[in-house]
DNA sequence: CGAGGTGTTGAACCGGTTCAACACCCGTGG
DNA sequence: CCACGGGTGTTGAACCGGTTCAACACCTCG
């Protein structure tokens, strides 16, 4: 897939694609940007007239409330559009940042309804995309209402494997997941110092390490069964027949 | 409106509909059901061939997790659409209950995929208000991620009482609020005694009255303060002329 | 070698929870 | 008409998970 049109290998994914279907996917002009660590990528109140995708690196949406207090309420990995849902809605709710230096390729939006309109499986998808964000968002609710500081992390690194295995991006039990424990913590509604307290914890009872840009799972089962992980919400189960 | 075709009423109020267009929705067969306080009409793992629209009452989008603790992650009035998602994605990743006796209309999956084939526009619409959807689940995670229990409760009556407005339910000040303070404590993460306590604080400062099925809020300005409430998020600003 | 970001620690603190008892309200049936 | 019952709301007191603050350690990179 080395470079391969980045919006036809993230579609290729969910989709069986005809070729007419390839062909017009291929077709559509992106633009490669690069973001350096910690810088914003859009923020609350744009309007964007393009989409992007992450081809490396990690991004995350954040608010930041009248107190000063962030809240990350999505990461994005690798084959991720952080700001899919702009496409319909006339401006950004929230900011994005990248998390790590990364990578984006940028389409624009009449490219991207252009596409839609002449391709319906294709909108579809690029729909479904966007459902699956919420569904993750609702998961992420969940967490941070009313799991406990140990479940909570541990559902995270879980969801953060799954979806790391899902782009190829996993070892057997590792994957890379550069972020600090501030990150973690903007992430579980968590004070730093708690979660650095929480891993802790976490590596004490071997179910896992974290540290120098890798997350490594010693122990998946446990570590399913502390955060309370059920995969059902992130939707991978896409057989391509439908 | 009375007697009106629900979908038709819920699509003009985002779009200057076509007569192709209105005749074309108005066109979706759809089953009226009611359902009765605290049942359940959708659960987790469901794989509906049918989407519904609330036509009267609420419903809230709830996950519980393994240690009995619920969440309710979406709260759903009249017009809005609980599992349109379900349109896009195989299976169910909630619960959706009744949290009032209420009124759902059911359309089939496969007329509402047709009727987006047909008409674009349409789509389009319903794809975006699923993306508000997710949009209220962000700034609903920085609520109960980041906002103290007094603001958190603040934030809430603030939407409720514009989304109330937004379908024509609210009087100046005031609008139908049929929950208990259990289901407050499950939509904001908090417990339901402290939520009591927080009730009473608001009281006590003139912000709001809450009972009997109704919010009345008495000083909106130093609500949305307290709230941190900036309603962009809720994405309201549809002019019809794009 | 120094500087700044990140991680770690201890101790005091506090917002919110938990438990348990009680009050209230409304609808039901006797 | 009243007695009853169950759901909801209210209260107090003990408790605790997590926060805050402040100091310090560590690492990496220039």
């Amino acid at each position: 897939m080395q470079g391969e049109h980045p919006l036809f290998s993230k579609l290729a994914r969910g989709l069986d694609l005809s070729e007419a279907e390839a062909s017009a996917i291929r077709a559509v002009p992106f633009q490669s940007v690069t973001f350096q660590a910690d810088q914003a990528i859009s923020r609350e109140g744009d309007r964007p007239s393009k989409s992007c995708l992450v081809t490396e690196g990690v991004t995350c949406t954040s608010k930041v409330t009248a107190g000063g207090a962030r809240q990350i309420m999505a990461l994005h990995l690798a084959d991720d559009m952080p700001d899919l849902h702009s496409l319909h809605l006339r401006h950004l709710d929230s900011d994005i940042w990248a998390i790590t230096t990364c990578r984006l390729a940028y389409f624009s939006h009449q490219d991207l309804r252009q596409l839609c309109r002449d391709h319906v499986r294709v909108a579809e998808e690029l729909w479904r995309i966007t459902l699956v964000e919420g569904a993750i968002h609702r998961e992420w609710m969940v967490n941070i209402g009313q799991r406990q500081a140990t479940s909570r992390l541990a559902h995270l690194f879980c969801e953060v494997m799954l979806r790391s295995r899902e782009i190829g991006l996993a070892e057997e039990d590792s994957c890379p997941f550069s972020v600090t424990q501030s990150d973690l913590s903007e992430m579980t509604g968590l004070s730093q110092v708690h979660v650095n307290r929480t891993l802790q914890t976490l590596r004490e009872q071997h179910l896992i390490s974290f540290g120098r840009g890798r997350l490594i799972i010693h122990d998946w089962d446990a570590l399913v069964e502390l955060g309370d992980f059920r995969p059902d919400y992130l939707h991978l189960d896409v057989s391509k027949a439908v």
